[in-house]
DNA sequence: CAGGTATTGTAATTCCCATTACAAAATTTG
DNA sequence: CAAATTTTGTAATGGGAATTACAATACCTG
């Protein structure tokens, strides 16, 4: 049972329709009166927001009564102006969310466009609107731990975004003291979880076919005091729920897999604010560091 | 009881808020309890479509109970639900009808303090520009060996940039068979080393700090007839010399270290390009492992 | 132009859903 | 660790918005 979780995608109560209301209203324009042809049009040159305002305001700004409103929807198809509007705010979602998303029909032509280019266009809008959507106080907090020598910082990934993990791992043991990378196989969790105090960050890194392993590691470490920093895609992690930071960050590409470029930026990103804030300290411990490496290797 | 009489007029009626909706979320994030807290990140991590939906769909999104809505809505400073909506849609219609100019209005406060914005931007920088300088036919002949099954592949990286060959080598086996990762520490090098020949691909992944293991590696790889596939920045490690196909990355951030994002972004897209050209082949492979991992599991 | 039909708006009704009161739970504080 | 305070969910309530019934109007059609 892979699919426990109910939560990810509630989706199209109502999907059965497949036309956009947009589409479905222009097949059968002939058979609307007058004053509904009048709301159709109003609502198309605008679409949709209009449709989304309440009954009275629709009919306000197409200058009919709201029962003639009431039959349009009704004509269309719909068993109630709820229903409608609830197939707007979908169909909305849907087109602004991912023009492009996962693996459906038009694949045949990227052998002939530049798919690379096109590839990067996505990632590149990925990564404005990650910068753009996170709150600002969430980032500094985040710093505010992760350069707080007296805290100890735990990190954890699943399967895929272990590996973030590990890149911001191997950065963060050169930055400070105190860092665990912690183990992907479950068995030795344990191990950390039992020295976790109010004193200990963990970062944990959960895009969706979310890892509900990851999940009860959270919940153990916020039970025992800890801080849980959570870095998850836009629908967030079911781990946000016990999480005290959240950095939520865009995947979309037109690929069968997720992007994890955008949540590899923030990571950059802390890294280098981190480092250029403390440099003084980072540069004697890379220092420390190098003399070391050359005493083994001589 | 009282009179709230004056949004009679459809026109904006609460148009003196100048700030967006998630404007004033980031500003008072600290005010807000948890639940609320969960609440806001739910709305602005894909926003503002939650916040259209009727109270209970809001509510069970972000797994809180109704009344918690209401009431951040409330710390936001509006007097129901109703005006909170209303104000959403304002936005949102006010933020398509102007589709062009939108990318980089808002930007009051870029340079001097949001370090964040900074960064994202050298990130794309470097991103467009790795796009525009590589060679498609590189890219293409890169993605022929890796699309071929009878080679078999082996990934190696430096300190830091072992990271990508595992984000590769993770993506990678599950679109096919005969893919090796390349442990890090070289005592284990012959190994690998004594079963190569001609059918084989090395990839390596080496950014500046060049390491002179990896060299010797390549240089050991290719003298075995195996072919020799180099990510590395634009400066090009040594390892070129001996590669038979090399795919330089623009790496430049204002950081003390240098930015993995653009290499991630390659990979992905030849990922993304491998699976969707073969999407049959990797479909059949991906539900097989499914198959074998809740066999594994129950 | 009269009678019939289709269309539309007014006004009453119903029902959903935002709202609120209150109790339970969690958190903080002494 | 108990009391006080804050936070949160449950369940009841009220208001407002969708819906419906019906009358008025427009529109045919002979």
């Amino acid at each position: 049972m892979t699919s426990a979780k109910a939560k990810g995608k509630k989706k199209h109560a109502s999907s059965r329709r497949r036309l956009s209301i947009a589409e479905e209203i222009n097949r059968n324009l002939d058979n609307l009166t007058r004053t509904e042809r009048q709301c159709a049009r109003v609502l198309l040159s605008n679409y949709p927001f209009i449709g989304l305002e309440k009954v009275a305001s629709f009919a306000e700004r197409a200058e009919v009564s709201a029962p003639t409103i009431l039959r349009l929807v009704g004509k269309l198809g719909y068993s109630g102006y709820s229903e409608f509007q609830q197939h707007l705010r979908d169909e909305l979602e849907e087109r602004f969310q991912t023009p492009l998303t996962k693996h459906e029909e038009p694949l045949g032509n990227t052998q002939s466009d530049d798919f690379l280019a096109e590839y990067c266009r996505c990632v590149e809008r990925n990564l404005s609107r990650t910068v753009k959507a996170l709150p600002r106080a969430e980032f500094e907090a985040v710093l505010l731990l992760l350069a707080d020598p007296k805290r100890t910082l735990h990190l954890a990934g699943g399967k895929l975004t272990s590996t973030l993990a590990d890149y911001f791992y191997r950065h963060l043991i050169m930055l400070r003291a105190n860092v665990r990378r912690i183990d992907n196989d479950s068995y030795a969790w344990s191990e950390h979880l039992v020295d976790l105090d109010r004193r200990d960050v963990v970062l944990i890194f959960d895009v969706r076919r979310y890892q509900p392993e990851l999940m009860d590691f959270a919940r153990l470490s916020s039970e025992r005091g800890a801080s849980v920093v959570l870095f998850t895609d836009q629908w967030l992690s079911p781990v946000s729920s016990v999480a005290s930071h959240v950095i939520p960050v865009r995947i979309d590409v037109p690929s069968s897999w997720d992007s994890a470029v955008s949540t590899m930026m923030i990571v950059e990103a802390m890294i280098a604010a981190l480092s250029n804030r403390n440099w003084a300290m980072v540069e004697r411990r890379v220092k420390a560091r190098e003399k070391l490496t050359d005493s083994l290797h001589s």
